[in-house]
DNA sequence: ACCGCCGGGTGCC
DNA sequence: ACCGCCGGGTGCC
């Protein structure tokens, strides 16, 4: 029999519902199904999953624009020989069995849990074989009444795929004599929604009225608003925690506290008598739901995340009481984080840390006697050490657990019972991580030892009874996701952690990066998301986020897909409506606008914005307007023929010479033309020249498969730039027909080209003989030198996409005696983090202004010690500069923010504000129910209004 | 399965 | 009797 991997929890699952349809519940051994059942259990799950892989890697693309071919009637058959149970109405889904030995057609039926509940009867199977294997259509099925019987049970099965394939399907389907059903009144069958005789009033989901795009787009902006209700308990935070917090922060302390300790049954699952019951999908079982201790704090940025977090760690240990810490002397109290932050920095203190902490024997009796001496504060220090040692055998001997059967189904229990887990992960973005060292230092008591360790450099600590051990381990996605991939196993992955953090969690919502997968696979009890902006593009971001949380069954695409996602992107009132109730269980958000008892929840100062029009001068604008010229003639022609997009490179290209024309004549960068090139190394360095310009320029591309934020971009040699996990997945999928999404031309793996990053570039800006100025520097300047003249001490942050461009800068800045400093993406964190302490730093002689790049970071960033933005030149996406100015307008900020836009008159730039604002009212922009195509040809708009073509 | 199907027993009413 | 009818055995793919 196969082996794979052994899910204790599915098995559990399995036993209880062998027990539960067989017998009604009563006790008899598990033992007796054991080894029946597990074997296949695990199959059929692992075949659950490469089907539902399958999909999401393939064919998820074309989801949305998927219709209802129609439904039709069948027979699940063979129920006797299997422990899955359905109930009336309940969803089902089905798995092709190719390797079935006696029918090679087989359709295996299966219920949300994704236990085996039989057969589609063979002469059914035979026609649907073939459509499934064939991928013309996607079919669903729910089972509409007759859940008791014993042999077989009807089952309706919807169609699904794209409208060219809808004939044959049908053909396929008359030639085994099936046909068709009505889509009663376009839409699937679907469950009843709400209860069991759902299924017995179909006419009530024909009334259902569609929403409107604006309808949904309304609904999508509210869908975080009004999340206020029962949440505005207040807790105090533990003694450990120096920072007063505010109303606010205590509430979300209280709220999370909440979500992590009560027994609130997830959102959609009901009791009833004796059974647990999800009234979305209509699937029961006897055991309890797992709750999801955790959930999503969307916050805005500058509500204080981060101090709510770590007072959550401080407060909320087990049930309420407070992580027990070890309180150090007062005079030793300044290494309570220092000595194990930045390890690499400082080899000394690692040694300190690895000696106080590493539970080397000796090392570990020295810690219990200090523990057991010290008055009142126990030291669960063991604890850490058999949390590791627990994830050690989770991990290992699954062939032992299937000989000792009933101590494993015992092991199998949730954590939470037996939890010895002590410390929290948090997970973030590089460019916060100095950010999450000096909270903790700023908030936690200097008198309390609380172990923080920055899991980070080349020389971090992989022991895992170590990290285990810790009360926090801090580390980024990235190094997450190398030590995921890298051959040696990840250490994170092997502790039991108490709680994962995801600071800025939207990172992981693309479901094909290796950093999303790396995330899922941690082990721990709870699981918090951190994000301002939990919904970036579309409602697929979500998703991901439910997935970590194992909302169950939510966690599983094809549930997400049939019970939320299509139905709210087809503008299904009661869809919607139940997005509501989910988002609603799970998420915190505040705005700075939301109040709390009548008052707003943070006061900040005011936020102005002046646009400021520059005029080039009169030699700036004859190389402007040539340049216009020349690419208004090629691009021009590019949208006669049509092939915009399969120019895309060029055209960008194009864009962004204009745009750095109205910044600097001396930004543009060495661009290799568009002539034919003859080697395959030079056609290579041309694809690279082309992309570094276009990625380099800071323009947030997007990648048109994921449609998401490139991730390791890639160039196909057609000069289109992708996620490399992406675009592998479409050659993988395609094999040797693969073509490229954007223009159709043949792609390969090994054709792909890397982006090797920004360019050490020899640019520079010292030679003063061969500096000049621009309009746009000059415009900045004369504000700058107007404000030191106004008030010495204020702050500004000069940004701008074109890290050249801020190069270039250095030179009028230096001149006139400004001390700035700068951070951009090529600075590594060190230095980054020396960057922002300069800047944040209020004593005469610190910088007054930062050179920033506007993708330097994300968001999270505190630049408070600034209250003037410049900013040098407009982006694509209006969101991007907003976070930028957030970067100082939030919590500690004392002065009013004044924003300038410099913008060049009459030129692309003014365009781009255009476009800008009509994005901000798109539909498109809130839910993504728009196809590719319609994104491809906005795209294409957006280049052609630009241009004025 | 209170079915359909198979195959053996049986054969006026 | 190369049928019909009866009733027991049986049953996914």
């Amino acid at each position: 029999m196969l082996y794979y991997e052994f899910r204790p929890e599915a098995r559990a699952k399995c036993n209880m519902q062998s027990n539960f349809r067989r017998f009604g519940g009563i006790g008899l051994t598990f033992i007796d199904f054991l080894d029946v059942d597990h074997t296949e259990t695990v199959t059929l799950s692992q075949a659950i999953q490469n089907s539902s892989e399958e999909v999401s890697a393939s064919q998820d693309l074309e989801n949305e624009a998927n219709v209802l071919f129609g439904n039709i009637q069948g027979t699940v058959v063979g129920l006797r020989y299997y422990t899955g149970v359905v109930n009336r109405g309940e969803m089902v889904s089905l798995v092709r069995e190719p390797q079935n030995p006696y029918d090679r057609n087989a359709v295996m039926v299966a219920n949300v849990y994704g236990s085996q509940v039989g057969h589609i009867k063979k002469e059914l199977a035979a026609a649907m074989a073939p459509i499934i294997d064939g991928k013309l259509a996607k079919i669903e099925g729910v089972v509409p009444y007759g859940e008791t019987n014993k042999f077989s049970m009807p089952v309706i099965l919807s169609f699904w795929g794209k409208e060219e394939n809808k004939n044959s399907v049908l053909n396929m389907l008359s030639r085994h004599g099936y046909k068709l059903g009505p889509s009663s009144g376009g839409k699937a069958y679907l469950s009843g929604g709400q209860t069991p005789q759902g299924f017995l009033a179909p006419s009530k989901r024909l009334n259902a009225v569609p929403l409107t795009p604006e309808q949904l787009k309304g609904a999508f902006d509210k869908l975080f608003d009004d999340l206020m209700e029962d949440k505005t308990r207040e807790m105090e935070p533990a003694e450990a925690v120096h920072t007063p917090l505010l109303p606010h922060q205590k509430q979300a302390l209280h709220w999370m506290t909440t979500r992590e300790n009560n027994n609130d049954l997830p959102p959609f699952w009901e009791q009833k008598s004796n059974l647990y019951f999800n009234v979305l999908t209509n699937f029961a079982v006897r055991e309890r739901p797992e709750r999801v201790r955790g959930g999503i704090l969307a916050d805005d940025m500058g509500l204080g995340k981060t101090l709510t977090t770590i007072a959550l760690i401080v407060s909320n240990f087990h049930n309420g009481k407070p992580l027990p810490l070890e309180k150090s002397a007062t005079s030793d109290g300044h290494s309570k984080a220092l000595q194990s932050k930045r390890p690499h920095e400082d080899p000394a203190t690692v040694e300190d840390v690895e000696q106080s902490a590493v539970p080397k024997k000796k090392a570990k009796t020295t810690k219990k006697d200090k523990a057991s001496t010290s008055k009142g504060t126990v030291l669960m220090d063991d604890l850490g050490f058999a949390a590791a040692l627990g994830g050690l055998t989770s991990d290992g001997g699954s062939k032992k657990k299937k000989a000792k059967k009933k101590s494993s189904a015992v092991a199998s229990l949730p954590l939470e019972s037996s939890s010895s887990a002590r410390a929290t992960l948090i997970l973030c973005p590089l460019s916060v991580l100095s950010n999450w060292l000096d909270q903790f230092e700023q908030h936690v008591r200097v008198d309390v030892k609380l172990n923080v360790y920055l899991y980070y450099g080349a020389e971090r600590c992989r022991d895992t009874d170590f990290l285990a051990g810790q009360e926090v381990v801090l580390s980024t996605y990235n190094i997450l996701s190398s030590d995921f991939s890298s051959k040696a196993s990840s250490p994170l992955h092997k502790v039991s952690w108490l709680r994962v953090v995801l600071d800025e969690g939207h990172v992981i919502r693309n479901p094909n990066a290796l950093q999303s997968r790396a995330v899922l696979n941690l082990t721990t009890e709870r699981r918090w998301i951190l994000s301002g902006t939990p919904i970036q593009n579309s409602l697929k971001d979500l998703w991901m986020l439910l997935s970590f949380l194992k909302l169950k069954p939510f966690d599983v695409k094809e549930w997400w897909n049939r019970v939320i996602q299509r139905p709210v992107t087809q503008g299904d009132s009661e869809g919607l409506q139940n997005l509501q109730a989910l988002v609603k269980g799970i998420t915190l958000r505040r705005t700075k606008a939301s109040k709390v008892a009548g008052k707003q929840v943070v006061e900040l100062p005011d936020r102005k914005v002046f646009v400021e029009h520059v005029t080039l001068s009169e030699e700036e604008q004859r190389e402007y307007d040539l340049a216009k010229m020349e690419g208004r003639n090629v691009i021009g022609r590019y949208v006669k023929e049509g092939t915009v997009l399969t120019n895309y490179a060029d055209v960008l290209a194009i864009l962004v010479r204009l745009r750095q024309l109205c910044c600097h004549p001396r930004l543009l960068g060495s661009y290799a033309g568009t002539g034919e090139s003859s080697t395959p190394s030079e056609l290579r360095e041309r694809l690279v020249s082309k992309v570094r310009l276009v990625l380099g320029s800071g323009s947030d591309e997007e990648c048109a498969i994921c449609l998401d934020s490139l991730r390791q971009p890639v160039i196909t040699y057609c000069a289109h730039v992708f996620c490399r996990p992406c675009i592998c997945e479409v050659i993988r999928s395609e094999q040797e027909h693969a073509k490229c999404p954007l223009c159709r031309s043949q792609i390969k793996t090994r054709e792909l080209v890397e982006y090797p990053g920004e360019e050490e570039d020899s640019f520079s800006a010292d030679g003063k003989d061969k500096w000049q100025s621009s309009s746009k520097v000059n415009a900045l300047m004369s504000s700058l030198l107007a404000l030191r003249g106004e008030d010495g001490s204020i702050k500004s942050l000069v940004v701008s996409q074109f890290t050249r461009f801020l190069t270039l800068l250095e030179v009028p800045l230096r001149e006139h005696g400004f001390t700035f400093t700068r951070l951009d993406g090529s600075m590594n964190q060190k230095s980054r983090a020396k960057a922002i302490e300069e800047f944040q730093d209020a004593s005469p002689g610190s910088p007054s202004i930062m050179l920033l790049s506007l993708k330097a970071g994300g968001v999270g960033l505190n630049l408070t010690a600034a209250s003037h933005v410049f900013l040098m030149d407009p982006a694509w996406n209006p969101a991007a500069e907003d976070q930028c100015v957030d970067r100082c307008h939030r919590l500690g900020q004392k002065r009013d923010v004044v924003i300038t836009k410099f913008i060049v008159k009459d030129s692309v730039e003014e365009n781009m504000v255009k476009i800008q604002k009509k994005k901000k009212d798109l539909v498109e922009k809130a839910f993504g129910a728009k196809s590719v195509q319609d994104k491809r040809q906005s795209r294409i708009d957006d280049i052609r209004a630009l241009m004025e073509l």
